[in-house]
RNA sequence: UGGGCGAUCGUUCAACGGCAGGACGUCGGGCUGUCCACUCGAAGAUGCGGGUUCGAGUCCCGCUCGCCCAGCCA
């Protein structure tokens, strides 16, 4: 190594000592005869000193023409700061190192934006574009080395849990359902595409018919979708399938694996273990099927109170078999008529007609309101109790003939009430599992499809005949939310090829088709399959919750934008006709 | 695919439809104890294409790009 010393570990108990230091001009302060240079590699920043001992003397005029992120080798020794100048804001504001040589390892243009310095404000875009020279700052370098220290607590529970990591191709078939692939034109094969996985999830499942029994991989997903502050077209997983598993097996490692991880990444301890909550129970108390459950403003289900209501919303939701709720917002009865607009504009951006709502007097607990002129005396009476609101409160109403539909609404107006009302403890932490899933979903054209994926197993109870209530049976999928975020999901396996027949068609998938689709892991489930489970985690979204980062942009190195695209690479780009032809591209299939 | 917001010196933020301005950075000079050093001086910008207007950074239309949301993401 070039350096003797990393420059941020630098204490007065170094006084005396020569060193050699190696890293970037952060800051320089140049008085003409003393110059200061802030020097910063990756360990933190040091004050190096260079005096003019006579004038024009050649390694002051070196400091003068340093300019910012030049990188530098300076030897020197270190010494306590003169009396009235340590400066308490550094770690190493004690002392500071006094120059006796320089040497420029090498020099750096005029900085597209500042590197030192209040850094947030710069446009993410820039930021991207030089990537390399946000990540010499310290909250952007902080965020990856987060990540880092994570993965190495995850890789010490999973090696110390017998799980072994195996890696899994990345050029692999192209099968429907799910998001849309990525594909890969195969030059060898023209008119043939590799499709880049979405997930490893057959892979590993193979892996448990070949008995390896317990396997982990932290592993790079592809999805061609839009994307979000919390989703790229390549972002991370952590993959985790074992063998002969129920689902406690499960919790109990993910609860251990998270603990950790918040332990020795955070200094946080996350009691154990998670709090479980039926899916059905979500839906109906938040809205939602990962609820931030860190503040209360349930949803209260007023379907029955309301019925036989006059008011034609309610009345032709709850006649059409749907659902109105409501949830409360906390002294929102003194909201302007501004902000009462505002939330109709919020609703309308969700695609919902707007947001009813009554307001509750402060003094008198009187509903007013337009809503409040068509509910009739009695459903106003009663509806402080029906929905647990206080006076100086307002409570938002949602109908649809479908009740998802209006509980979407009312978990979302949910959350944007404990934003607006500060109700959210921001240093708290709740991790809990979701469970009981349903099976299966309606398609909306009156066909099913797999909640979760159609490999998952039904529950026990519902094993021999969900196929004849597909709606209402029971998986035994569970997914672990941290905060209001789904962070990882996973299920227990059907490995019986009668049962998994019955889920190709409930989901109206053929003989033909599953088999060409999927033929090989049911080829393989001929061979004395184990019984088997596991769950996957999104390690970007984990990273970013442990960062406190508003995005997953942020806990990535090089990541892409909501178009696909990378600043600084400038990828995707055009190719040529050359690569064209060659890569097999636009092969005509045989009719 | 749809909705919202946005794009002005390198960066960041201004500018009633009427001379595009400041701060930081950059370049040149000064300065021996600063730590967002100080100080004197200089250079430097309206994303692209149309339109309205005597006159457009500003108004209108289209496009591109970015961010957020909905759809989508088994």
């Amino acid at each position: 190594m070039i350096r003797t010393h990393p420059a941020g570990g630098l204490r007065p108990e170094h006084a005396g000592q020569s060193v050699v230091l190696a890293g970037w001009v952060a800051r320089r302060r140049d008085h003409g005869g003393v110059v200061f240079v802030d020097l910063r590699d990756a360990s933190g920043v040091v004050q190096v000193v260079f005096r003019e001992a006579v004038p024009e003397d050649p390694l002051s005029q070196a400091a003068h023409e340093l300019r910012a992120e030049y990188c530098v080798r300076v030897d020197g020794t270190v010494e306590i700061r003169p009396a009235g100048n340590a400066n308490p804001e550094l770690p190493t504001g004690e002392i500071e190192v006094t120059a006796s040589r320089l040497e420029v390892l090498s020099v750096a243009e005029p900085l597209p934006f500042p590197v030192e310095g209040s850094a947030g404000e710069i446009a993410e875009e820039a930021r991207l574009r030089w990537r390399y020279l946000d990540l010499r700052r310290l909250g952007p370098a902080r965020a990856l080395r987060l990540r880092a220290q994570a993965t190495r607590v995850i890789r010490g529970v999973m090696d110390a849990h017998g799980f072994l990591d195996i890696e899994t191709p990345y050029l692999t078939r192209s099968t429907p359902e799910g998001a849309r692939d990525f594909l890969v034109p195969v030059r060898l094969q023209p008119g043939s595409w590799y499709a880049l996985p979405q997930s490893p999830q057959l892979f590993k499942q193979l892996l448990m018919v070949a008995g390896l029994e317990r396997y982990y991989q932290i592993v790079r997903c592809f999805r061609d979708e839009d994307f979000r502050a919390d989703r790229q077209p390549e972002f991370t997983q952590l993959d985790v399938e074992m063998s002969f598993p129920d689902e406690e097996d499960i919790y109990a490692l993910t609860e251990e694996l998270l603990a950790r991880v918040w332990r020795e990444v955070l200094g946080v301890e996350v009691p154990t273990p998670f709090p479980r909550l039926g899916y059905a129970e979500a839906m109906a108390r938040f809205g939602v099927d990962c609820p931030d459950t860190r503040f209360g403003v349930e949803l209260a289900d007023l379907t029955a109170y309301l019925a036989g209501t006059g008011f034609r919303v309610f009345q032709a939701a709850i006649g059409a078999g749907g659902y109105v709720g409501a949830v409360v917002m906390p002294g929102g009865a003194s909201q302007t008529r501004k902000e009462l607009d505002g939330w109709q504009e919020w609703a309308r951006g969700r695609g919902a007609r707007g947001l009813a709502y009554v307001l509750l007097d402060a003094e008198t607990g009187e509903p007013r309101g337009p809503v409040a002129k068509n509910l009739s005396p009695e459903h106003l009476a009663g509806l402080a109790a029906a929905t647990r609101a206080q006076p100086g409160d307002a409570v938002f109403f949602a109908a649809a003939a479908v009740r998802t539909e209006a509980l979407a609404l009312l978990g979302a107006a949910r959350l944007e009430i404990g934003q607006r009302c500060a109700l959210v403890d921001d240093s708290a932490w709740d991790l809990l599992w979701v469970t009981d899933f349903p099976m299966f979903e309606p398609t909306g054209d009156g066909g099913w499809t797999a909640m979760h994926h159609p490999f998952t197993a039904p529950v026990p109870a519902n094993e021999a005949d969900f196929h004849l209530r597909p709606g209402e049976a029971l998986s035994r999928a569970y997914d672990v939310v941290v905060n209001g975020q789904e962070i990882g999901g996973g299920s227990i396996r059907i490995h019986r090829a009668e049962v998994q027949q019955r889920v190709f068609d409930v989901i109206g998938l053929s003989r033909v088709e599953t088999d060409a689709q999927f033929g090989f892991l049911l080829e393989a489930f001929r061979y004395g399959p184990p019984p088997h489970g596991g769950i996957a985690f999104g390690l970007d979204r984990l990273c970013q919750r442990l960062a406190g980062a508003d995005s997953i942009r942020d806990v990535i190195a090089f990541p892409k934008t909501a178009s696909g695209g990378d600043p600084l690479t400038g990828a995707p780009t055009p190719i040529t006709p050359a690569q064209r032809a060659e890569a097999g591209i636009d092969a005509v299939p045989e009719p």
